[in-house]
DNA sequence: ATTTTAATTGTGTTCGAGCACATTTTAACA
DNA sequence: TGTTAAAATGTGCTCGAACACAATTAAAAT
């Protein structure tokens, strides 16, 4: 257990009196060579660190972050990432910074666009989002940017020389783990990967998916499966898809990329003389409800609320602890099945 | 944004002194009736929260965890723990604690008693321990109970009055959840549930993953499963597990209750002719080496760094920020596949 | 050499809680 | 009623960092 030095015993140490050597630790005001030097000698014999309780107590400044996402009323995938801020709120709550929420429509691009206003309006010291439509996104953090607004993103990964901050999952490993998942399920045969709602080719998490997926199947040794893929949106929905699973009477699988598996799994449960195997997303109360009657055979996790909750302590730990914000973030890839499902929600 | 009151507000605003209010919020010295009532009043109104920062910067007393567990040196699977620990350390180490680590041969009780009177020597105000060896982990924890020494306990369960808490995994579970993935792999067929080096009698880990991987097959309509248990120690553990698969020839599944299972996976790999689903613990290095080569179809994963971590933090977070000490913390149980392992080493 | 100005360095207060000690009030007793 | 003991209450310092401001020293200008 090494001493813990305080800036007293620094001044002591080098002679000098402690608003020399805080002046020194800050770089603020003017220092003689002299005194800078005698300051800095002592500063690289010893580990300096700074009392983090004492400086906060006396800061008086409040880190505002905001935090950016979309509604949990349109899409219940949300929910738990609100819980995981609440739970970062809660840790830190005794230290000074604010987190405020934002909500946005995830079927709005304006919506998203209002709110990133609102944002910039409360001019926060930080920003937290979901950059779920692209361009906009990109906008909106350059538009942070050049107000010295620090952004980070969770959810999706997106490029930006801009972004301090990525929490997420690697999309493609995520679609060769559903990949496995039906090999081991099937051994062969045909197998589809079902895109509902989103625009693909905007929705570069589907695209990355469906990569992984099919690069695992590409690299086996024996071709025992095909592969197809078949978007759908959500008027037409039922219909298309029964229609299409009709035509295709080998399919014997599917890969749902988004957290809407139950509402392909209400279409197959209707036909249980036809066993199909189906692996999706999300721990969603529908979802579940199908993994529990075993017509879902397997639910990957994309972990919503540990993402916003890292993403969150990740920049307040930057402002009170004056942590390095972590670049990027990978989350484990949870496989989960009838017996592991309830554990998730604790 | 609600105001943030301070010990002087409340003096001011019950008509007192910061003493007073001191006395009546530690229950300290004596305070008069009126007194107390002016100043309880004015806590029942408003939502006092001390500041945290302030109050460690005052208070000079070092609190002292003590973490007990086995050496890694023996059995890689407690490598982790120590990480997890460390990590915990690290993120605390501007507050006022102080974590130390003693390590105990997994394999002798005798050491084990030892480093519990090394750790009573010590005299911590908190414990965390891996009851490895249940009678003396028991004594151990009344006689720190006897000196007002917290015990916490993190791995295996232990039922006893004077444990605060227990981070760990429901092994039953653990064991339903091995069943769920063997049915999915074999659909029928003779199952061997395989304990291995530890004596199953003491061991109630063994036990639990035993029921829970029976109940499940139990609660399965069609039986299309015989299940056998086969319980062997190390020295003969080669020859005797060969002879006993030989002399079963229509086992199809293996399951390991230990994290022993790439040595199971070392003699089943001889004979590739016959394919054996096999499902154990741990993301060991060993294992993870028969998981890529796919002798062995899943692991389970205990995560023994978070155990530690969580079991650690809870303690520190009680002295520092006076939160409740949570009673039981069950981990969820991630199932790991070829695909999906390596991200849970972040 | 003396004044003025700039550069450097030191001192003292603040943040909020905790606690020792001083002071005041109340109760007890002669 | 006065004295003393006991109970209650208030005051003031401390923790370490931050920062405003005062004090000192050095350099420049007269």
């Amino acid at each position: 257990m090494e001493k813990i030095y305080t800036i007293k015993d620094i001044a002591e140490l080098a002679g000098v009196s402690k608003g020399t050597v805080d002046r020194v630790l800050h770089k603020r005001g003017k220092v003689s060579q002299d005194a800078l030097d005698r300051v800095n000698e002592v500063l690289d014999k010893i580990d300096y660190q700074p009392n983090l309780m004492a400086r906060s107590l006396k800061k008086t400044q409040i880190y505002s972050i905001c935090v950016l996402l979309p509604d949990s009323q349109n899409d219940p995938y949300w929910q738990p990432c609100i819980d995981g801020i609440n739970e970062a709120k809660k840790e830190f709550k005794s230290f000074n910074v604010k987190v405020e929420i934002f909500l946005f429509d995830a079927t709005s691009t304006a919506s998203f666009v209002e709110t990133n206003k609102a944002v910039l309006n409360a001019s926060p010291d930080a920003v937290l989002l979901v950059p779920l439509f692209h361009k906009e996104a990109i906008d909106a953090i350059e538009t942070y940017n050049s107000k010295g607004i620090i952004s980070s993103i969770f959810n999706n990964q997106l490029k930006s020389s801009s972004i301090k901050s990525f929490v997420g999952q690697d999309l493609f490993q995520s679609g060769r783990i559903a990949a496995r998942l039906l090999d081991l399920l099937l051994q062969k045969g045909t197998i589809a990967i079902i895109h509902i709602d989103e625009d693909y080719e905007n929705a570069i998490h589907m695209q990355e998916k469906e990569k992984g997926f099919r690069d695992y199947f590409d690299q086996l040794e024996n071709r025992a499966f095909e592969i197809k893929t078949f978007k759908v949106k959500h008027p037409q929905f039922k219909t298309t898809l029964k229609e299409y699973l009709e035509s295709n009477p080998t399919i014997s699988g599917l890969f749902v990329t988004t957290s809407k598996a139950y509402q392909v799994a209400k279409i197959i449960a209707k036909n249980p003389e036809r066993k199909i195997a189906l692996v999706g997303y999300d721990l969603l109360e529908n979802n579940l409800e199908y993994l529990n009657n075993k017509t879902i055979d397997f639910l990957i996790h994309q972990n919503p609320k540990r993402q916003a909750y890292l993403g969150t302590t990740n920049l307040i730990e930057h402002f009170i602890f004056e942590k390095e914000i972590t670049a990027e973030k990978l989350l484990p890839i949870d496989i989960i099945n009838t017996e592991n499902a309830k554990d998730y929600f604790l």
